[in-house]
DNA sequence: TCGGTTATCAACACAGTGTTGACTATCTCA
DNA sequence: TGAGATAGTCAACACTGTGTTGATAACCGA
């Protein structure tokens, strides 16, 4: 997906390319983006600065290749969240909401680092915009099927409602991730974020209740 | 409120000062705060950028003296809204949020560059959480009041409630400012979060229904 | 064993930050 | 009025991190 600076892929390359990456997610696990520098990157994957540059183009580009595989993960689960929404709503809404938050959790190095680059760089904005799309086109999708059937209320628009539900989400569990303040704590997360949800989009506690 | 290089205040010194507080929002209005240099904001105020540092330690602390002003407002404004939801809470709520609304559109430059300094700067962050606190504490206490007078439904907690929606607002309207994709357009912007706001506390579009 | 591709890095060029030290202008009180 | 103090200014320097060049070594297939 990423481009790479050759041709063919040969194994030692590819090694030392996965070392770069594997060494950029071990630093940003303890340390944030602007404060790993390439030679960083470089001295834990055994190479010198300038041969660095024989595998990646920046320090961003290193960043977009992580982003990358979190965001292929994220459509492959997207594109499998069951869409039963008719006869436990609310349950259906808790487990959606419960990948989102599972993938943030498993990935929180990338995703804090990404968030924090995505000011900055027009292609990790563009990646992470992708994924955030996926959910809300999952979502919007949803909503629009449930206040077609009755089941949740008009006057929102399902795709606005859905965009809205969706950043919260991201800014939520990532002031909880970062331990920001204020931030709610990363256990009740899930439980807040689907109260909101649901109270949101059906307008009661208790869509198609029991 | 935020330090200066220099022990009393004198005409002359407090001019430029204040031109490169001036340089430094013009230039943000137009690109972002890592492509703004020092020499950018020291040629700004007519001045050579060692002479820069005579008025600031840093490119961040023009940032923090910009907020810092942002900050007061907000902390300002928070204290005057008023709190008598009982009449109209649908109302009360749209005109709070509006409010929010208001001041994140009209230093849109200085609160989406302070964003981005967050996850740098310490103290970015804690001037930015302070008035995020001001937002949260109004909320929380509001809503507490909607339970307890039984307006609105117990089975989430109040402070934290407050905190998501009101983290939900800083991301949508900076999504809507940025034009980020996805977001939402920023004239439907109040609208989306008034109603999400008062069907997740009162679990109802009409509260108090007339 | 030769020619091309892969892989490597010392040395360089550059941009931006922050510091030093010397200098000038102004103000102050004797 | 003129000798310190203080405010204000900046050329020149030191440093850090990025990205580039060009020369060189290691390998691999014909």
């Amino acid at each position: 997906m990423v481009q790479r600076g050759r041709r063919s892929a040969r194994v030692s390359g590819d090694e030392r390319q996965d070392a770069i990456l594997v060494t950029a997610e071990a630093l940003l696990a303890s340390r944030a983006f602007d404060d790993v520098s390439i030679e960083d990157l470089a001295r834990g994957a055994g190479i010198s600065r300038p041969t660095f540059y024989f595998y990646f183009p920046s320090k961003d580009a290193v960043l977009l290749a992580l982003l990358d595989r979190v965001i292929t993960e994220v459509e492959h689960r997207v594109g499998h969240l069951p869409r039963d929404f008719e006869s436990d709503p609310a349950g259906a809404w808790t487990r959606s909401i419960g990948m989102f938050v599972e993938v943030f959790v498993s990935h929180r190095a990338v995703s804090t680092a990404a968030i924090g680059a995505r000011a900055r760089n027009d292609e990790v904005r563009g990646l992470w915009s992708r994924s955030m799309q996926s959910w809300v086109d999952f979502s919007s999708d949803v909503i629009r099927a449930e206040q077609a059937r009755g089941a949740a209320p008009a006057g929102i628009d399902a795709h606005d409602l859905a965009v809205s539900l969706n950043l919260m989400n991201e800014r939520v569990i990532t002031a909880a991730l970062n331990r920001e303040s204020p931030a709610i704590a990363e256990t009740a997360a899930l439980d807040v974020l689907s109260t909101i949800w649901i109270r949101s989009i059906y307008g009661s506690d208790n869509p198609g209740g029991r």
